[in-house]
DNA sequence: TCAAGGGTTCGATCATCGTCGTACAATCGA
DNA sequence: TCGATTGTACGACGATGATCGAACCCTTGA
C-alpha cells in the first residue's frame, strides 16, 4: 500500500502562507472558480471533477498555483487527489479574506 | 481656475469595479504598500508623498493600476495630484475584503 | 501482466507585467 | 515670463504567467 499519506507536495507552512501569493493567486478567474468550487463541496474533492474547459496541463498549473501560495491543500487518494480549500490557516492568518472573497458575485458585470 | 475637477481619469463605477482586478491590483508588493499608507492617512494624499525607492513613471504606473481597478481615486489639485482609497465602493462591492487585506500583517514572514 | 484513468512534466508560445530612463506636459510661485 | 515642482507618455527590456500538446508516470482493476 501506498506510504506517505500526505504525499511529497509543497505546502507552505500556515506562517509562511504571503498576502501577495494568495492575492495572485485568487486574481485569476479560473482558479477563483476552482476555489468557488472547492468552498461549495465543503469536502474534499477529487481534482479531475473541476472542469473549467482548460487543458489538464493547465489545471495542473492551477492547482499548483493554489497550493504553492497555501490556499489549498492535496493529498493522494488512490487514482485521483483530493483537494479542499486551506480554510483553517487562512482563516487564522487573514481574517475575513476567504469570507470576503467567496461571498462577491460569481459574475458581477 | 481649472475646470473639470475630478479630471479625465479612468475610474471605473462603483458596479464595474471587478474582483480579480482588485486582488489583482493587491498581489503586487509596492502597490499593497501604497494602498496600507493610503489607509493610515484617512485623508486624500499626494502621490509624490509616498516613497518606496521606486521610478516616478512606476510610481504613476502602480497608481494607474490601482486606479483602473477601482481601488484608489485620484484627482488634480493645483501642481499636485489627491489620492484616497475608495474605501466605501469597495466595501459595498466586497465587504470586508479591504479590512481584511489592511489588518494582515506587513512584513509577516 | 496489462490496459485505462487520472495527473504530472516538459518545452513552446504568446501575452502581460514591473521596472527604468528620457522626454514631455501642466501648474504654480517668483 | 521663467523656472521649479509634479506627474504622464513612450518605448524598451527582462521576468513572469497562462495556455497547450505530447510524452510520461502511477495506481488500480481486470
Amino acid at each position: 500500500m501506498g506510504m506517505d499519506h500526505t504525499t511529497k507536495l509543497h505546502h507552505p507552512e500556515r506562517d509562511q502562507i504571503e498576502l501577495p501569493g494568495v492575492l495572485h493567486a485568487l486574481s485569476d478567474p479560473p482558479r477563483l472558480e476552482i476555489v468557488r468550487q472547492l468552498a461549495e463541496s465543503e469536502e474534499p474533492c477529487a481534482c479531475g471533477s473541476i472542469k473549467l474547459g482548460l487543458s489538464k496541463s493547465t489545471m495542473t498549473h492551477h492547482f499548483r498555483v493554489l497550493r504553492e501560495s497555501g490556499v489549498i491543500r492535496q493529498r493522494r487518494e488512490g487514482t485521483s487527489k483530493l483537494t479542499e480549500l486551506r480554510r483553517e490557516d487562512l482563516d487564522a492568518r487573514f481574517p475575513g479574506l476567504l469570507e470576503a472573497v467567496l461571498s462577491s458575485e460569481t459574475v458581477p458585470a
